[in-house]
Order: C-alpha cells, then sequence, then structure tokens
DNA sequence: TTTATATATCTATATTTATCGATATATTGA
DNA sequence: TCAATATATCGATAAATATAGATATATAAA
C-alpha cells in the first residue's frame, strides 16, 4: 500500500458517519433489515437502508459510498437495481497493518 | 475505543503529510538526523527536523504534532526547549482493532 | 538579565469537504 | 412502452481544513 493510498483511506475515515457505516457494516444482520430481494447480506447492504439509517440525504450518502468503494475499503455489488456494499477486509487488513 | 475517538484519528490520517510523518517515526534514526542534545531517538524526534523534512512552515507542522497528540496517535516529551514526538503504538493498535 | 532558539498560538485567506436539492440514468414491472 | 423505484451525478452553498506569517511563550546560553 502506497502512502497516497491509505491517505485516501484515511479522508474517508475521517467523519463520523462514514466511519459509523464501517462499523455498521460488520454486522449487516444485527444493523439492518432483511432485504426483500436478496434473501441474504452476503454481498453487504442496499443504499437506501445505509442511508435511512445515517439520516443524511440520498446524494450524500451515495457520495459516501462510492468514495468508500473507489479507495478500496467497500465492494460494490449490484443486482437489478440495487447497489449492495460491503467491507473488503482484505483493503482494511492492508491498510491497518501500514499504519502499524 | 469510541466511534467519536477513531474518527479523531482519522481526521489526523487525511492528510498525506501527517500519514508520511507516521511512517517516518517509525524509524527515525533512518530518516532524521542525530540530535545533538539527545543522543536517542528514545522519545522521538523533535519539531525543527520533522517540520524540516515534511517542507511545510513551523506553525502547520506544530499543529499537526499537536492534534495528533491529542487524538493519542503521538507521545510529546519536553525536554528543555524541544519538543519530541513518538508514535504511540498502543493507541494505533487500539484503532486498527476498531477499524477491523 | 539580555539574547537567541525552539515551539506554540493567533489571525487571516485559500482550498477542500459536507451536504443538499434537482436531475439524469438504469432497471424493473405493469 | 410507460411508470415507478433505486442509485448516481451535477451544481450550489455552507462549513471545515490547510497553510502561512506574525507574534507570544518558554527555555537555554551568554
Amino acid at each position: 500500500m502506497t502512502l497516497k493510498e491509505a491517505t485516501e483511506i484515511g479522508k474517508c475515515l475521517s467523519n463520523q458517519t462514514r466511519v459509523q457505516i464501517m462499523e455498521w457494516l460488520k454486522e449487516p444482520e444485527k444493523n439492518f433489515p432483511p432485504h426483500e430481494t436478496l434473501k441474504h447480506f452476503n454481498d453487504g447492504v442496499c443504499v437506501t437502508y445505509i442511508q435511512e439509517k445515517a439520516e443524511l440525504s440520498q446524494s450524500t450518502i451515495s457520495t459516501y459510498l462510492s468514495n468508500m468503494e473507489k479507495c478500496g475499503i467497500l465492494i460494490m455489488t449490484r443486482h437489478g437495481k440495487w447497489s449492495y456494499f460491503r467491507r473488503n477486509e482484505k483493503i482494511i487488513k492492508q491498510y491497518t497493518q501500514f499504519l502499524e
């Protein structure tokens, strides 16, 4: 992991809501209602559920999640009209190892 | 570690120079000249050396280091007119465990 | 005690980020 | 095809951060 990549991750983790989202996504089944279409959380949680729980506008949360995916800490999977986001544990591990 | 505390650390790690400083402080003897007064790096590196290497103004670096100490990732030790800064590995570990 | 040096703090301005509403795009279902 | 829904993107403005120079403070050295 380069300095630049680590800094991009740091920027995503410099806002309380975004850190909170990372925490929520550790346990989707505990923090979110079940999806109607997908019967599991294997691919994470859809934007709408995250937005409702965060209580910020849809556009704000969409931008957050997009940037968090761009820097690698989230993985997005599209199913039909839904975008599901989950943690990218591999990159998160690389980041924490970089810091230590 | 609380969400708030983790976010404060994230803010410190959201700037390339500050992340760079954290990296430099992993190996002070490799990245900085020896101090004239103190003959070791046990307490870290003085502000002036960090400032010169970072090539930003003294006030900027002083503020950076002060904030990094406030959120816990650095430890400051004062010796005479010098302030020495070193990594706080314990808090860094707590932070990375929080993220994982 | 005066002077020099290291660091901290204050004030100001430029830049970046936060956040929203509006709108565009994509997909599904009627 | 058309309407509804989910998400993404755009444009604007408010708030926060970056950064410097000036100045204050603390300590050491002369």
